[in-house]
DNA sequence: TGTTGTACGTA
DNA sequence: CGTACGTACAACAA
């Protein structure tokens, strides 16, 4: 809330807490990844510096000066060796970029200081006590709570809370209210309570709640220790019990306001600052656009060479009003952005924006005449208007639920900024705004936000979907220029883009369930996981829930003394391998029915599952996500429809309730046999694994045969599992030990192996190690269609994610591939198929599952095999097996 | 109520 | 101490 500007000013300091908030700035940006093109992080410094630019703009005060922590100890670390000593260390990313801020401060003339001995908490409490003594108002920016005892009429406290905008100010009133305590009582609460942060120990069973209480009834902590007699019951003996540590917190929780700071609050000014060191230093972190702006303009000069302001033309387009302004609408490329829900294969739309050139608007598509719903239909589906949106799948979705059509989407923000950055596990507009334009994309309509500048709520919220419109239209330049700049262009408008619709048009069909199957089929899962639980309450004599890996482990291991698993974190582990083990070691039952209570209650959720999510239509529409998985492929959710079981008879019953839908003849399934490992021999160029696919033969046998120098013939259940097992474990970055664990054998028979495999296959190890060796000096790896997966961890210090990162390296350009040949397929398919009534109805990584319409069978097969093996070249034929049947089981292989 | 750990289904 | 996912549940923290 700015001041008001009619009273006189009157003296202000502003004193910030210089790591806390570049602390709070790093996390609350850590998700937009901000860094410039060099790899520097700028998280810290931006959202400090914005922080810092908002603050003086709002609060305008006449003295300012930023206080930061030493690295020497302080006093408290003498008082105590443990203080701050479980601190986490500071971030990798962290790092560097407190002296970019130092930086910054002194080329805006900003005072900062620092005590060896002190805290930047100490020094502000120094300050403040001298400042309010001259008579000054002061005003603390920190996101410590400690400085809530320096509270009083002269000195307000305003608290970071979450992200870089939103703060808490404390007046002494405030305080009171949230804590229920004067400022001066603040010490003495905090020492109560403790804090993990500086390693302070708490009272077992006394949190902020029991502080606070004792705290108000005795007035002060040394009150409390006169007659902590007085406390009754347990927490009372604790209290008793900790006493001397709540005396020792309370010593290192009051600030010194005696720290020997040299400045004098008076000579606190802001100097004139140097613009070109400034505008050098933005352009060093790459800080263009609006916080650069922001920044000069609250230092009261606005630079020329600042990026344009962020302000648009919003016309709320009545009904009656559209189709006149889409008529008068450029043809650039217009960013859209959707208002409404989506999911299950359909969606709503309730609110719609366009920004061109020329200035947005919006319109609420619901509320439209015949000639406006005539013109939004036309303007949507043509083709050669061209289009920009976030994630369009599930507007695309919302608007096909409403009669509409989308065409001409040139880019999707969400899927291009995938590309870019396939590790981020989502693409939040308002991060990639924040990354790519240097803009804040912030809500005006939203509550708490600092300005409210509708009175309308509806204008406000028309203003902000408006806003994100124009977002959209130039994140989507700045995202194709980035994209293309670095060869990526192709795979988003060649294969992710128009992938968009194919998955759309595969969550709207969805897949046809039996209700009554599921049903009966949970019934019997449910009655055997009954029978189980019965059992095993019998063989161990007392009740206790299976589900519970706490009390499993107390019965196998503590009332049964049954021999020890391996360790995990929270004891020994009771997963199946190890329940299988004991069942083994043991003459006693209970493991053998724990397993088959495991399997049974996994089914019967499976199952209960499924039945939850069957539409009004009969149908399951899963959801596909696009963007998810850093390899590249496909995902599946709302229900997971890509693990749904296969391996055991029982799970495959599932199988059977996913059926052919009315008006269709059948299903069908094909998948590629062994993609990933055909990708291996591809990459690879192997000659010999090569041949080994053209063979004829299994290829696990035909690859033991090489391997042991043996005809196929005479290649044994053994050998074949053996060399399966290798592989498919090379192509995971398989070690050693893994391979011992998997095979049951020891280690050095596992390297033996390894190095008889690569006698016989030694391309592949040269490729392995060259894709390590190129992704350590690229920092990414790369799929047959260029799409990238970044690694930095490759060059980490830390072994166990150095090596972590090595075996994505191996998998990464193999699966990935496999991803973009299905993709490829799945379009390929989708083409060939437009004029028929047959339809692609899942994905499963290699697996594509079809409803045939009456009559299209065979030309489904010869479409579907011939799509799907020609979808890319490799130096090995691209095999495909199809399946055919009126449930997912029966069309299955 | 939200987060973490364990377990387990698929490719 | 092979990769990539999503979901369910119990336990914990608050």
């Amino acid at each position: 809330m700015p001041k008001s500007e009619a009273t006189p000013t009157r003296p202000c300091l502003l004193l910030l807490d210089g790591h806390s908030l570049a602390y709070r700035a790093f996390y609350a940006l850590k998700d937009a990844n901000l860094m410039t093109t060099d790899g520097q992080h700028t998280e810290a410094v931006y959202g400090f510096t914005s922080m810092l630019a908002n603050i003086l703009r709002d609060e305008q005060p006449s003295h300012v000066a930023v206080c930061f922590d030493r690295s020497e100890p302080t006093f408290r670390h003498e008082a105590y060796d443990g203080y701050k000593a479980n601190r986490a260390e500071t971030p990798e990313d962290f790092r560097g970029q407190m002296q970019l801020i130092f930086e910054l401060l002194d080329a805006l003339r900003i005072p900062r200081l620092s005590v060896a001995g002190f805290e930047a908490d100490d020094l502000i409490a120094t300050l403040a006590t001298r400042a309010s003594a001259e008579g000054m108002d002061v005003l603390i920016v920190t996101g410590d709570r400690d400085a809530l005892q320096l509270v009083n009429d002269k000195v307000t406290v305003l608290m970071t809370r979450r992200g870089i905008s939103d703060m808490t100010r404390f007046t002494p009133e405030a305080v009171k209210e949230k804590y229920g305590l004067t400022p001066a009582q603040y010490p003495d609460f905090a020492a109560l309570r403790g804090d993990p942060s500086d390693n302070l120990p708490s009272i077992p069973g006394v949190g902020e709640k029991t502080a606070t209480k004792w705290i108000s009834e005795y007035g002060s902590l040394d009150e409390l220790v006169r007659r902590a007699d007085e406390v009754k019951g347990k927490v009372g003996e604790k209290l008793r019990e900790h006493l001397g540590q709540v005396i020792h917190n309370r010593m290192l929780t009051e600030l010194r306001r005696d720290a020997p700071v040299d400045a004098e609050p008076s000579a606190l000014t802001i100097g004139p600052w140097d613009r070109e060191e400034v505008n050098k230093l933005l352009d060093a972190l790459q800080i263009r656009g609006e916080l650069r702006e922001r920044l000069f303009k609250t230092l009261g000069t606005t630079d020329p060479e600042a990026g344009e302001g962020f302000e648009i033309e919003v016309t709320v387009l009545e009904p009656g009003q559209v189709a006149g302004w889409l008529a008068a609408l450029p043809e650039d490329r217009a960013g859209l952005a959707f208002q409404g829900t989506y999911g299950s294969g359909t969606g709503r739309i309730d609110g719609l924006a366009i920004a061109s050139p020329g200035g947005a608007a919006y319109l609420d598509p619901t509320r439209l005449t015949e000639e406006d719903e005539a013109a939004l239909r036309a303007w949507l589906a043509d083709e050669n208007r061209p289009k920009a949106v976030h994630d369009a799948k599930g507007p695309l979705l919302g608007l096909w639920a409403h009669g509409h059509d989308l065409r001409g989407l040139t880019c999707d923000t969400a899927l291009a900024a995938y590309l870019a950055m396939p590790g981020q596990r989502s693409f939040p507009l308002d991060d990639l705004v924040l990354r790519y334009l240097h803009r804040e994309l912030r809500a005006e309509s939203a509550p708490g936000g600092q300005t409210s500048l509708f009175d309308d709520a509806d204008e406000g919220a028309a203003r902000d979907l408006a806003l994100r419109a124009q977002a959209v239209r130039d994140l989507a330049d700045a995202l194709e220029a980035h994209l293309s700049q670095r060869g990526g262009t192709r795979l988003v408008t060649e294969v992710e883009l128009p992938l968009v619709r194919v998955l759309a048009q595969m969550e709207r069909a969805g897949i046809a369930a039996d209700r009554q199957y599921f049903a009966a089929l949970e019934a019997e899962f449910g009655a055997a996981v009954k029978q189980a639980v019965e059992a095993a309450h019998q063989v161990v004599g007392e009740q206790f829930n299976l589900g519970s890996p706490k009390q499993l482990q107390e019965i196998l291991f503590g009332k049964l003394g049954l021999p020890k698993t391996k360790k995990i974190k929270t004891g020994y582990t009771t997963d199946a391998d190890a329940l299988a083990w004991l069942a083994q070691q043991t003459d006693n039952e209970l493991p053998v029915i724990l397993l088959r209570h495991r399997d049974q209650t996994k089914l019967r959720t499976t199952v209960e599952g499924l039945i939850k999510e069957i539409s009004d239509d009969g149908r399951i529409h899963t959801t596909f996500n696009q963007i998810v998985a850093a390899t590249g492929r496909l995902s599946s959710e709302k229900p997971n429809l890509q693990n749904i079981p296969i391996r055991t008879v029982e799970g495959r019953r599932i199988r059977k309730g996913f059926v052919v839908g009315e008006g269709y003849e059948t299903l069908l399934t094909a998948d590629y046999s062994q993609i990933e490992l055909r990708i291996m021999a591809h990459l690879s160029g192997d000659e010999s694994l090569i041949e080994a696919f053209e063979s004829g033969h299994d290829f696990h046998q035909a690859t033991a045969s090489r391997v042991f120098d043996l005809p196929p013939e005479q290649v044994d259940a053994e050998l074949r599992a053996r060399i399966k097992a290798m592989n498919y474990g090379l192509a995971y970055g398989l070690s050693d030990f893994g391979l011992s664990g998997q095979l049951n054998i020891p280690v050095a028979e596992a390297r033996a192996l390894k190095e008889e495999y690569f006698e016989e296959f030694g391309g592949v190890r040269d490729y392995l190690e060259s894709i390590v060796a190129q992704a350590r000096r690229d920092g990414y790896t790369e799929t047959i269609l260029g799409r990238r997966r970044y690694l930095p961890d490759l060059t980490s210090d830390n072994r166990q994610r150095r090596e972590m990162a090595e075996r994505m390296a191996l998998n990464a350009p193999i699966q990935g591939s496999a991803a973009d040949i299905i993709k490829v397929a799945m379009l390929n398919v989708q083409k060939a198929i437009e004029g028929m009534r047959s339809r692609m109805l899942l994905q499963v990584h290699d697996e594509l599952v079809f409803e045939v319409a009456p009559g299209e069978l065979d030309e489904l097969t010869e479409v579907v095999r011939t799509q799907m093996g020609r979808a890319y070249d490799l130096s090995v034929p691209l095999e495909v097996s199809v399946g055919v049947g009126t449930t997912w089981e029966d069309a299955g292989h």
